[in-house]
RNA sequence: GGAGAGAUGGCCGAGUAGGCUGAAGGCACUCGCCUGCUAAGCGAGUGAGGGGCCUAAAACCCCUCCGCGGGUUCGAAUCCCGCUCUCUCCGCCA
């Protein structure tokens, strides 16, 4: 959500804004519209009430000295009908007023190339070496199931397309993946670890700008206003909701394993094979709260930190910033390590580094109460640490061998208790 | 799932025969005073959201908020109805 202020007083620059993420500026003018409406009617409103309000006052004042009071509670009671009515006006104007506030995303940060879509973002920097194979390496689908590590056909049977089944040293590989990453950001970058539910209230969507425009997106619990977690960013986030938290504990970092849930609607057809886009996966998720002129800082900081996470496990990547057209709704600033797949020989997405500013705070209501008492919104900030199943494959193609065994990288070993996943 | 109790400010906690109660008291916090230091003590102050005024901020004025939503009434923290959540007991259960 926007400052409706900043709204109010620099239109054309929200609109510019706009325009840039590939939204309708349009909403600008409507919001202007039904602002200006909105405030003509607390305005009439509150002068109504004040009349009644005096006026039963003195009611209870004549009643005391034993006066009538006939006439007045009469006109007291047309003057609430007519409340009444322009209160029923308000209310409509009120929820289109938060509707169209709701649907109107977050301003890029100035310095975000502008672009149209994900063909204009910029590859920054390459990292790590690629590997040269004397041997034709396989997909991680084909290893995968060579290995007994995953099982393709069952999962279809107990869920259906794009789910798969761990199994065997594929299931304990996801478990170490998961231990290391978490313990990882938990001794080396102070982040606190935090086990949250994966059923999530329609607030909590709201709060973090899932709803209401990507409902489409997730799964819902039939006859409950329960979603399924997509991602730990949601409940993570709003650990702190409607919360005014201290100064001198930010910034606040939370790191959390969650299963995520997708529909993945629209994206038939695309990378169909493997484990690359599936409707459940398991992902380690940073995530910050930060005072707003720290905000920035802490976006390299959190990109850093998932950056180390490719570099303890030796796994060459790229990093893309993305323009203005590929930020998403939520985003001012977003930074997607790409990690590479060394059969497919393609740069894959397996993590997503994004500053909220304050506009998911301005959702989720999470302040902060400053030094000299004033209440300020906080910045939000995550970013994946990383995403499991995609780092499974990419170790699976980078890490291959010409037997056919895979070699479980360094990091890994005292999760594994193996240096090896050898063919029976 | 069944029975009962409850939901008030940062926290604790008063307040129901409806009328200056945004809300006593305490704690915490801030400022000042006092005091070898600390502790104690004394004095003052401290909710949020929205609207108006205004170039802007402060000040000021007004409205709303005692879990949420509705009702009764001239007027509701107080009365009535629905919902949600928390706690206790019972049942069931990983």
């Amino acid at each position: 959500m926007l400052d409706p202020n900043l709204i109010r007083e620099k239109p054309e620059f929200v609109k510019e804004g706009i325009k840039n993420k590939g939204s309708d500026p349009n909403l600008v003018d409507k919001f202007l519209e039904i602002d200006k409406k909105r405030r003509e009617l607390i305005k009439e409103i509150d002068n109504l009430r004040h009349t009644r309000k005096e006026l039963s006052e003195s009611i209870g004042k004549k009643l005391k000295q034993g006066e009538n009071v006939d006439d007045i509670r009469a006109e007291v009671r047309k003057l609430g009908d007519k409340i009444d009515q322009i209160e029923k006006e308000l209310e409509g104007v009120e929820k289109t007023y938060k509707d169209i506030l709701l649907s109107i995303p977050n301003l890029p940060h100035p310095s975000v190339p502008v672009g149209k879509d994900e063909t204009e973002n910029l590859v920054l920097r390459k990292e790590g070496r690629i590997r040269e194979f004397s041997f034709t390496p396989k997909p991680h689908w084909e290893i995968a199931e060579e290995l007994g590590l995953i099982d393709f056909k069952r999962a279809v049977k107990i869920s259906g397309s794009r789910f798969y089944v761990l199994t065997g040293l594929g299931a304990k590989l996801e478990r170490a993946l998961i231990s290391f990453m978490i313990d990882y950001h938990v001794e080396h970058h102070g982040y606190k670890e935090v086990f949250p539910p994966f059923l999530i209230n329609r607030d909590s969507m709201i709060g973090t700008g899932q709803l209401p425009k990507f409902a489409e997106d997730m799964y819902k619990i039939e006859g409950e206003e329960l979603y399924l977690d997509p991602t730990a960013e949601v409940p993570v986030t709003n650990l702190h909701r409607d919360e005014i938290l201290n100064e001198e504990d930010l910034p606040i970092k939370y790191v959390a394993y969650t299963a995520c849930f997708r529909k993945e609607a629209g994206a038939a057809g695309k990378d169909t094979r493997g484990i690359i886009r599936v409707h459940q996966f398991n992902k380690v998720e940073m995530v910050r709260f930060t005072k707003p002129e720290d905000s920035y800082k802490n976006l390299y900081e959190l990109l850093d930190n998932a950056e180390d996470i490719l570099r303890a496990l030796e796994l060459p990547y790229q990093i893309k910033m993305m323009c203005t057209g590929d930020l998403g709704f939520t985003a001012a600033m977003k930074f997607d390590p790409e990690v590479y797949m060394g059969a497919q020989e393609k740069y894959v997405e397996i993590s997503s580094v994004s500053n909220f500013e304050d506009f998911q705070a301005r959702r989720a209501n999470i302040r902060y109460k400053t030094k000299d008492g004033d209440l300020k919104f906080v910045h939000t900030l995550n970013g994946s640490g990383l995403a499991v199943g995609r780092t499974m494959a990419a170790i699976l193609e980078n890490y291959q061998n010409e037997d056919g065994s895979i070699t479980i990288p360094k990091v890994l070993q005292k999760y594994m208790g193996i240096d090896k996943i050898t063919r029976k």
